[in-house]
DNA sequence: TCTGGGGTCCTAGGACCC
DNA sequence: TCTGGGGTCCTAGGACCC
């Protein structure tokens, strides 16, 4: 019997946030409509206004318009009637006023769509188990080994796990399948939405080669930009040019990965579980603060961040031992700055202790616009290489709370 | 019209050790 | 006076992705 043909699937929501959004409000099927901001005050005005009502009968002239939207936010999706105009993703909501004033706006609802999330990943996991995370709305699947992932190639499995999500959630999804992850990622987009897409090495050449560059997943902005400027538009002008060139012109590792990605080589294993490498939480301020000015402020938004997080790593279950911050000024600079100290920690107050000691060593005269805390060097909580450096912290409390029953003992100082 | 929040991985220099 | 090479950890920044 020969080996089976390696077939991977990347599947990919048509416009999850958007879509989960539409579940709720029916009416609104057909419109355009963007969700994202962040702030959601609006909408929770008009849901205040029709309380006691079903969402879906809220009328459509109730919903807040992108015209009348005020803040930072930028665009988490779009439905399809809101892209013809020209929007669409990490658009800046601003922007995206002007090309379609007319769009309605929703806010992101965080536990509806990780609910979604979950919810179609369990529908693929019992059909493939073989089944990567790639994000809310994202997976790659290993169709290899899973009974029927060879016919056609992979459509008829991709028409499985289609049918199945849309009778569990309702909603739609795109998918691609191929050789390898690489091919799979491009070939989900080529017919969105509700599209299923195969191809075979044999086609890279008439189906990948005459695509832009951008579309490799890894090319971003920067790269797309030197490319040009090399005369490469094409990933098939990436193909032609020998490797040595590319690598001379982006470097030993990109440079090769660069012409294996334009001849379509890719043999990166589908990977079901992963241990994360940090935690963090940021915030954009609705404006600029000052480190000086606006001391108060800004220093209640530090703890907030430090409890937050600290918040995150318990839930998960985490310590983590390299605490840093992030700040981004007026003139969109980012700044970072990290300490590892010796025991693990997920404390609130540990982690701002830390986090202080890193904002002493970066320039505070800029206005800023965003701050950010992270752990790194992470640990499972009370996983053997914790265990030493958390009784080493035991003994520090207990240390510290001998010092003040002896301080209490000979009253205040 | 200024551009969110949460991540991963890579590079590169310096410290430090053998 | 000159001056090895390798390995690991730490730190800062940047590209990229969802």
């Amino acid at each position: 019997m020969p080996a089976p043909l390696r077939r991977i699937a990347h599947l990919d929501m048509d416009a999850f946030f958007a879509s989960v959004e539409l579940l709720r409000y029916p009416q609104l099927k057909g419109l355009p409509v963007v969700i994202g901001g962040g702030h959601g005050e609006a909408d929770a005005r008009m849901r205040e206004r029709y309380a006691g009502q079903p969402l879906s009968q809220i009328p459509v002239a109730a919903f807040p318009l992108l015209k009348d939207y005020v803040g930072r936010g930028v665009i988490t999706t779009a439905t399809y009637p809101a892209r013809q105009f020209g929007v669409g993703s990490a658009m800046g909501m601003m922007k995206a006023a002007k090309l379609c004033p007319q769009a309605l706006v929703l806010p992101v609802d965080g536990d509806e769509v990780r609910r979604y999330s979950r919810g179609f990943k369990a529908v693929i996991r019992e059909i493939a188990p073989v089944m990567e995370d790639r994000g809310v709305d994202e997976v790659y699947i290993d169709f290899t080994e899973v009974p029927g992932g060879q016919r056609e190639g992979g459509r008829v499995l991709a028409r499985l796990i289609q049918k199945a999500i849309f009778d569990k959630t309702g909603l739609t999804c795109s998918i691609g399948v191929a050789p390898n992850k690489l091919i799979a990622k491009m070939a989900s987009e080529f017919d969105k939405p509700n599209g299923i897409s195969t191809v075979f090495d044999a086609d890279v050449q008439a189906r990948i080669w005459p695509l832009p560059v951008r579309k490799i997943n890894g090319i971003g902005p920067k790269s797309e930009i030197k490319l040009h400027k090399l005369h490469l538009h094409t990933i098939g002008d990436i193909a032609q040019q020998p490797r040595e060139w590319l690598v001379d012109n982006f470097g030993n590792a990109y440079g090769a990965w660069m012409h294996d990605a334009a001849w379509g080589r890719d043999d990166r294993p589908v990977v079901t579980e992963s241990e994360p490498v940090s935690v963090s939480r940021e915030t954009t301020f609705e404006r600029d603060l000052h480190a000086v000015r606006d001391r108060a402020e800004l220093g209640a938004i530090f703890t907030d961040l430090c409890v937050l997080l600290a918040g995150d790593l318990q839930r998960k279950g985490y310590v983590g031992r390299t605490i840093g911050i992030k700040l981004r000024y007026d003139d969109f600079r980012t700044a970072t700055r990290d300490l590892t100290i010796d025991h693990y920690t997920a404390d609130a107050k540990a982690i701002r202790r830390a986090a202080g000691q890193c904002l002493k060593r970066v320039d505070l005269t800029r206005r800023l616009r965003l701050l950010g805390v992270r752990v790194g060097k992470l640990a499972k909580t009370g996983s053997p290489e914790t265990q030493v450096a958390e009784a080493a912290a035991g003994a520090q409390a207990a240390g510290h709370r001998a010092a003040e029953a002896i301080a209490d003992l000979f009253g205040p100082g």
